[in-house]
DNA sequence: GAAGGCATGTAAATCGTTACATGATTTA
DNA sequence: TAAATCATGTAACGATTTACATGCCTTC
């Protein structure tokens, strides 16, 4: 079982990766993981803190210029530390949060203009992301031939191809609702009839 | 601009559709919104208290026989509060925590054998969620043909679908990691060469 | 009569965001 | 010379989990 924090997960695989400074690591973050997985300053540096006096990461002073700098890298047991979370098989959960998908979830309390309405607007998100995205990845495809670098160009790719997935299937929802038909076809004879919704009934 | 905390917005919503008690929200989100948005008695029944001092829910005294129960509904403040979030247009944004995906950004740092334990392990825990949500799904179909019901089964539905699409998304991977070719293919010429990677060059 | 579900709550700890403060260096 | 970027940090607040405490009612 691993005892890492959240942050100290990130913190210290992107300390492996090669990122030197907090500042970095918040940067890494930011241009990488950001859309699964986020941290900021606040707990950043204070996580440092505390790996360093757990003996997980060592700091360095490395100066640039007059700007103070700190540039911190593993010690073994970070290193091992690390390895156990990423090899360890007790601990997988599933767990996302999505408010987008809570909306939905209300639908039945809006009009059907306004659910149409988040439909659109949620797909535009999904294609403003995706742009962001597409322009990463023209950078990260250089870094990709590297060795040592190909994870986090196939976690990008997921990311592509996740929000299209999930554009196109907002695309059918909202298809379905304007053409009046039923929101999705039930693949089975039962129809319903029932009287036990999923929430209260 | 909504102001609701992200516990208000479950639990409004919830009320709503018919939930009456504390206890009822906390059983409504473990079997309907549990998978991307969550909420414990911790976070409850504060809450609850804290909507009824503002005004948007009305608390009645309902015991079932010598047991004492707190049966909540929205007043007119709060059906307006629920209706401004839900159709809130400005505050839309996309965040998502995944810690798998997290696991795979990092499997540059792991041996090919573990890259591809961990694959598998994700999808048996995909497989495991796909069960429990197709379970759900058989007795939640015959709400579904009652009015006012609908978007809760589409989520249900969205959630079958992603995480069939994903489980599919990572066999993709496994097998490519197997046959010992590139994780993805790059669909124009570029084929890198370039020195930065996305992280850290 | 034991187990499990109904029902409500609190305390402590942890996790995470936002806003602020500071100051050097680099680039437009 | 103004703006952006590098760099480090803290304080206050807000969100969330976990563990505990209590007691009735229903089912096996």
């Amino acid at each position: 079982m691993s005892s890492l924090t959240p942050t100290a997960r990130v913190i210290l695989g992107m300390l492996k990766l090669g990122v030197g400074t907090g500042y970095d690591v918040k940067k890494a973050i930011d241009t990488s993981t950001r859309f699964f997985w986020t941290a900021s300053y606040g707990q950043i540096y204070p996580e440092l803190k505390r790996l360093r006096e757990a003996g997980l990461v060592r700091a360095k002073d490395e100066p640039r210029g007059r700007v103070k700098r700190t540039v911190y890298s593993l010690t073994p047991k970070g290193e091992r530390a690390l390895h156990e979370w990423l090899t360890d098989s007790e601990n997988v959960i599933f767990e996302i949060r999505d408010e987008g998908l809570l909306r939905l979830f209300f639908g039945d309390v809006l009009s059907r203009e306004e659910v149409l309405a988040n439909l659109r607007m949620q797909q535009q998100l999904f294609e403003m992301v995706l742009a962001r995205f597409r322009e990463i990845e023209v950078r990260a495809r250089d870094g990709f031939a590297e060795e040592g670098q190909r994870y986090p160009y196939l976690v990008l790719r997921y990311g592509i191809d996740f929000i299209t997935w999930s554009r196109d299937w907002f695309a059918e929802v909202e298809r379905r609702l304007e053409a009046g038909g039923p929101l999705v076809e039930l693949e089975d004879g039962e129809t319903g009839g029932g009287k036990r919704g999923l929430v209260a009934g």
